[in-house]
DNA sequence: AACGCCTGTGACACTTCCGTGACACTTCCC
DNA sequence: GGGAAGTGTCACGGAAGTGTCACAGGCGTT
């Protein structure tokens, strides 16, 4: 049962596709404020939130900037500002879907399907001994104190693991990461790469692996 | 590397976004008709198809659904049309993203790689028993452990494949993979030939043929 | 204002690639 | 059959790419 997570001040609007949701079978919890939105994200793990980003106490954009530092949670934004600068904006937080309003109910249904259902089996991934939970940024490991994941870390980690077995040339992942304007040094993804090591125990590089001239690569299925 | 189908009808939007998606390494190929792409459609498998969704011949949502009735490719609309009416039909037939002209070039690459990423299965070649992986720039054979190829050798080894049958000279490779002011010895070439041989198993140059004055010559079909 | 935490930098050690050169071998042509 | 040109194979070493660490700037929090 996925729970979801709606974020709209609009009473109307919020009403109906809350009502929508939870006819699909969905948990959801509805928020009018930032204030109040920030209460539930801190309450639980979520498998989507569906964020307005007009709201009486300021903009969704700022929300969905906090959540990626704590969390993985997929965000879906939904909003009349349409430009193309707003949408690039929009992600480049990190959004999965960017649905213009207005739009029609079952446009929007068909969205947060699309977004739940290809989600990892929410949940965990395991890999050499590790259980790895994006949405709560942990690594668990038998014999070892939880670690918590650095949202910058967290962003590499999931990139690879989404583009498994290929393996990630470094370029792509200062693009996908870091946005295509800033140059940090080569070292920046080292040590994202030495931290993400570190935090799964993998000393030998069998889990993430360097593929020298090239990038990094997810091998963990592989053994 | 993934193949990607653009169906546009503007020549110089085309011509960039065609430019763009090759700079990231995908294949690509540039339809400016409905006539034009579905006679592409009918010559190969598709990564991703990228519809303009009003051609001078016709209605980009109509090619959409014949796709549909033969192919599972992805269809990424990319439109001017951009009513909540337009959307959900673009999304009814089954596109997996929806792009509203006028938009940026990051976000048309964010967007496609998105699509990308998440498709599993990265298409591996077979040849002579072993399954080759371009993407991890692994060997699997039955029988021996996984191997892993080199980054120049994997460059070489993809040249040779997209041009087989082809006979492909040594003067070309090292165009292509070294570059056009780089003067390696004819050493280097053979060195990765043999690299390569050793990695498939291909004792007596079946799968890689020499060409004697030549070059060489992906084989591994014709057997 | 001081503190803490995240994140990128620079220096340095280290690993690995892959190009070189020497030599054996094959193929082609006379 | 003999020579020459082209290719296969190998060990070695320079250099490029990567691992690792301490530290500093920035940002939000206390």
């Amino acid at each position: 049962m996925a729970k979801v997570l709606l974020i709209e001040d609009d009473a109307s609007l919020g009403g109906t596709l809350a009502e929508r949701l939870e006819r699909d079978g969905l948990t959801v919890a509805w928020a009018r404020t930032l204030r109040d939105a920030r209460a539930h994200l801190e309450a639980g793990p979520w498998d989507l939130a569906i964020v307005d980003v007009m709201l009486p106490d300021g903009s969704g954009f700022g929300l969905a900037r906090e959540m990626r530092g704590t969390s993985a949670t997929p965000i879906m934004f939904m909003t009349a500002l349409n430009s193309a600068e707003n949408r690039l904006e929009g992600f480049e937080i990190g959004a999965e879907e960017y649905l213009p309003k207005p739009f029609h109910l079952r446009e929007f249904m068909l969205r947060v399907r699309h977004v739940l259902g290809r989600q990892r089996p929410q949940g965990a991934i395991h890999a050499g001994g590790c259980e790895i939970n994006l949405g709560a940024l942990s690594v668990d490991r038998p014999g070892h104190p939880r670690v918590f994941l650095q949202a910058r870390d967290c962003q590499v980690l999931k990139l690879l693991i989404d583009s498994a077995p290929r393996a990630v040339p470094r370029s792509e992942i200062l693009d996908r990461v870091w946005g295509e304007n800033r140059f940090p040094t080569p070292r920046a993804i080292d040590n994202a790469i030495v931290r993400l090591r570190q935090a799964l125990g993998d000393d030998e590089g069998h889990v993430i692996r360097s593929i020298r001239g090239i990038g990094y690569q997810w091998a963990a299925e592989a053994r």
